[in-house]
DNA sequence: AGTTAACCTGAGGCGACCTCAGGTAGTCAA
DNA sequence: TTGACTACCTGAGGTCGCCTCAGGTTAACT
């Protein structure tokens, strides 16, 4: 028991270090965009204009490299889900919050396995900023079925798997065609919405 | 246009050819259900007490290997769909053949991705079989539209897509934790009923 | 200017992918 | 049964991505 924490990385205070690291995960964002999350990691180095030895002196692992990366919208989820929060419909406000939350668990290929495996496993350095948006979704969940709009006998953990799903389908898209998550969501509340 | 279609493996008729066609094939099998599908070629061809070379003979490509290690199993689904094509209640009979493709789709982690990419992607080994059983399905799903037991406004792609959420769910279960994909599949067919 | 420790580099070992030149052995016809 | 044909098999080796570590560099503070 108690494990120690998984590594975070964090910004070094010394000024080229600070500089690698952030040429990394700027590199970093935009490979995963391009390739998903198993972009190779000497490309990502090579791109940062670094060696690979300081890629990995920063982010020891990929998972903590996609956790850095990812970091941002993460909190920025769990903000905006405080902001809705009191909104007059807290079913608009939950499926606002959902719609957001499958944009950016697609935000590349790779990333909604990462974030479920995470959402269970701590010791998986985005374990905590998982936990938190577990959290924020499901207040509003809570809030929802409180105004009697959604069922009661849903659970949080349920909502994620409809949600996971949804942001599976959409990273999952042909290069081509056009997002059917919105569509997929759509469906997933009218079987989740309270029938009087 | 009229590309050559995608190379299919198919069990040669010498008898060495055979029976190493046959090894691989229960190794891969047994390889993918405890690893993925990105498990190691090397490692299957070991198992199966052959060369690498010889693999690569029978099968060029994963995605070959990996068509020809599902062939049964989508074949089957077919089967079963128009066994159950002529059952009482439509919605039942299209509820009972999800659940069984859920179960077949994640039969081992990364199926459900190859073959929704298969399903849009002629030039795909698996293609051919995907597109069958996407017909298979489509036509349960009509004739619960036309009993007026489902929403008339369901594409057959919908289904698939909330079909391969519940999948990918399945299939990235946590090994310990039991399977959620039934749960799924139920509050996905609520939001997809008609209600009268 | 000197000291220290944080930082950087890139060669190199490992494993997986995939190819190909050369060897082996089923099969069939005589 | 024998010979010839060719499908089939083998495994060394090139490529690439992962990751480590011994040794060199330099920012920052005194």
């Amino acid at each position: 028991m108690a494990d120690n924490p998984p590594y975070i990385a964090q910004r070094p205070k010394r000024a080229d270090g600070a500089r690698n690291y952030d040429a990394i995960l700027a590199a970093a964002r935009k490979a995963f965009e391009a390739e998903g999350s198993d972009a190779s990691l000497e490309d990502i180095a090579a791109r940062a204009g670094v060696a690979i030895g300081t890629l990995y002196r920063h982010f020891p692992t990929r998972a903590v490299l996609v956790e850095a990366a990812t970091r941002d919208g993460l909190a920025d989820l769990v903000a905006r889900a405080e902001s809705v929060a009191g909104d007059d419909d807290p079913l608009e406000a939950l499926a606002a919050w959902m719609s957001r939350a499958v944009r950016h668990f697609s935000t590349f290929r790779g990333l909604v396995g990462i974030l479920t495996q995470s959402m269970y496993d701590e010791g998986t350095p985005s374990h905590a900023a998982c936990a938190a948006m577990h959290d924020s979704g499901a207040r509003l969940l809570r809030a929802a079925q409180d105004a009697g709009r959604v069922r009661a006998d849903i659970t949080p953990d349920e909502l994620f798997d409809l949600l996971s799903g949804a942001a599976w389908v959409r990273e999952n898209a042909l290069p081509g065609g056009r997002d059917r998550s919105e569509r997929f969501l759509q469906l997933v509340l009218e079987g989740i919405v309270a029938h009087e």
